[in-house]
DNA sequence: AACACTTATGGTCAGGATGACCCATAGTCC
DNA sequence: GGACTATGGGTCATCCTGACCATAAGTGTT
C-alpha cells in the first residue's frame, strides 16, 4: 500500500543493491568470499560482493548474476536465500543506498575464484575476518548471516549444499562441525541424518580414503526441512550468541 | 560492495516502501489489518498498510511510524520484525517499487483501529481474506508472513506478544491454537511453557473467570527463544504447507 | 447443601529421541 | 600379521513428548 505522503518527503535518489554473503567450506574451515574495494568509499577495504539491481531484474536474479560473476557458479547446485535488508541512512556515505543481503552456501570450488569480475576476490576463513575492517555495515551483515547459517543447519537440510555430490556422511558431519565450531558424535549423527526422510539418497558407491574404512556415498534428497531438527544443545547455544 | 556497472544499467527511479503485516487475535481468530486503497492502482481493493521510506529514516523507524499511524500503538509493547523484501519488476504498475515487508504481532486493541490515517482500515480474519483480491503481490507477502508467524511460535517466545499482560497460560495456549489452527493438550502445554526458562514470570495474582477455575497470571519473561522448541508434529506440518 | 458444569492444574505412563558409550568392520601402512 | 584410522552398527540410561486420568476451584442450578 502506497501512502499519500507528499513526494518530497520520500527518500530521494534511493539506490538499491544486492550484497552477498557467500559461504563455503575449504580446508575444514568456514570461509566467506570477500572482495577488495577498488574505489571510494572504503577503497582498499574488504567488503561483501554485491552490485546494483538492474532494470527488469528480480532481486533473486541480481543475486544469481552477482554470484555467477564472482564464483562462476550457476544457480542450480547452490543454496541462495534472502537474508535481510539493510537501509539505515548513513550506511553508505554517498547517499541513500538500501541493500538486500543474500546468503549463499556453495560447495568447495576447484577453481579458486573463477569470476569474470576483475576485482580482487578471495576466500577468507570467517575466524580470520577482521570485522572492524569491513566496509559499510558489512560486519553486521556478516554476523547475522553467520547466525542464520548456523540455525538453518538445525532445521533444514541446507548443510548438504556445502558438499559436492556424491558425499559421505562424514563429509556432511564435518559441515556441521565446521559451521557450529564443535564436534559431534559420529555415530549419533549418522543415526540422525539417515533416519530423516528424504535427506540423503544412498548411491550404492563407496569412496576409499587414504586412511580408514571406505565410506558409503550419498546424494541430496528432496526434503528441504530436517524433522525432527538436529539442534545445538542449550549450553552451546548460549555460548554462541 | 558497489559495482562499476555504468549508471544507466541500474534500475532507475527506484522507490522503496515498507509494508506491514500486522496480526492480532480477536474473537479467538487470527486477524490481519488491511486497508482499502484510495487511489489507483488497485483502487478500492484491500491491501497491506505501508508507505514510503522517508529521508533520514531507518527501515525500522518507517515500520514503527506506519504501525503507529495505523494502530496507535507505540513500539514498546509489540513485536516487530523484518519479514522479507519483495522487488520483482512489475509488482507495481507505476514503476520499480521495492518493498520491505515487516511482520508485527500486537495484542488485542481496545480501540478498533485508532489510526490517525484517514484510510479505511479494518481487522480481517485471515481465514476470511480473499487472497486473490489483494492489491499488488500482497497475497504472497501475507502467505509468507503467516508461515513465518507459525514457525516463530515454535522456536521463540513471540506468542506472548499477542497477549495483554497479565495473561493466563490458557490465554497463551489459545494464541498457539488460533495461529496454528488446531488444539493443544492443556496439560502438556502448561508443562512445556512453565518448564522453559524465563518465558513466563508469575505475578502471583489470579483471574476469576465467568466460568471455571481461576487461572494464575503471568507476565512476559526475558527469554527471546523457546528451548526446547514447541513443535507442530510432522503430520500437521505437512498439512499446513 | 448438594450437585452439575467448566476450566485450571497436577500426575502417570508408554514410546520416541537423544547423548554417551562400546565394538566390530574394512580399508591402508609398516 | 599387527597397528592405525575412520566407518558403521549397537546398547542403555535419560529426557521429552503425547495421551490420558484425576483433582482443584470457581459458578450456577436444584
Amino acid at each position: 500500500m502506497i501512502s499519500e505522503v507528499p513526494p518530497r518527503r520520500h527518500a530521494t535518489g534511493v539506490a538499491v543493491t544486492v550484497d552477498l554473503v557467500i559461504f563455503t567450506i575449504k580446508a575444514d574451515r568456514l570461509q566467506v568470499l570477500l572482495v577488495e574495494r577498488g574505489k571510494e568509499p572504503f577503497i582498499g577495504r574488504p567488503a561483501l560482493p554485491g552490485g546494483y539491481v538492474r532494470d527488469g531484474e528480480t532481486l533473486n536474479e541480481t543475486a544469481l548474476r552477482e554470484l555467477s560473476e564472482e564464483t562462476g557458479l550457476d544457480g542450480r547446485r547452490l543454496h541462495l536465500e534472502q537474508l535481510k535488508t539493510y537501509g539505515d541512512p548513513g550506511r553508505d556515505p554517498r547517499g541513500r543506498v538500501i541493500t538486500v543481503a543474500y546468503l549463499a552456501l556453495v560447495p568447495n570450488l576447484s577453481t579458486p575464484v573463477a569470476g569474470t569480475d576483475a576485482r580482487a576476490a578471495s576466500w577468507v576463513p570467517v575466524e580470520s575476518v577482521d570485522f572492524d575492517d569491513l566496509a559499510f555495515d558489512h560486519a553486521v551483515i556478516l554476523r547475522e548471516a553467520l547466525e542464520l547459517a548456523r540455525s538453518h543447519l538445525e532445521y533444514t537440510t541446507v548443510a548438504a549444499a556445502f558438499c559436492t555430490e556424491p558425499f559421505s556422511i562424514s563429509d556432511l558431519r564435518r559441515v556441521y562441525e565446521v559451521v557450529w565450531g564443535f564436534s559431534l558424535d559420529p555415530s549419533n549423527f549418522r543415526r540422525k541424518v539417515t533416519g530423516a526422510e528424504n535427506f540423503l539418497v544412498p548411491t550404492g558407491e563407496r569412496r576409499v580414503p587414504e586412511i580408514g574404512r571406505p565410506a558409503a556415498l550419498y546424494r541430496r534428497g528432496t526434503a528441504p526441512l530436517l524433522f525432527p531438527p538436529l539442534m545445538r544443545s542449550a549450553t552451546i547455544r548460549q555460548s554462541q550468541i
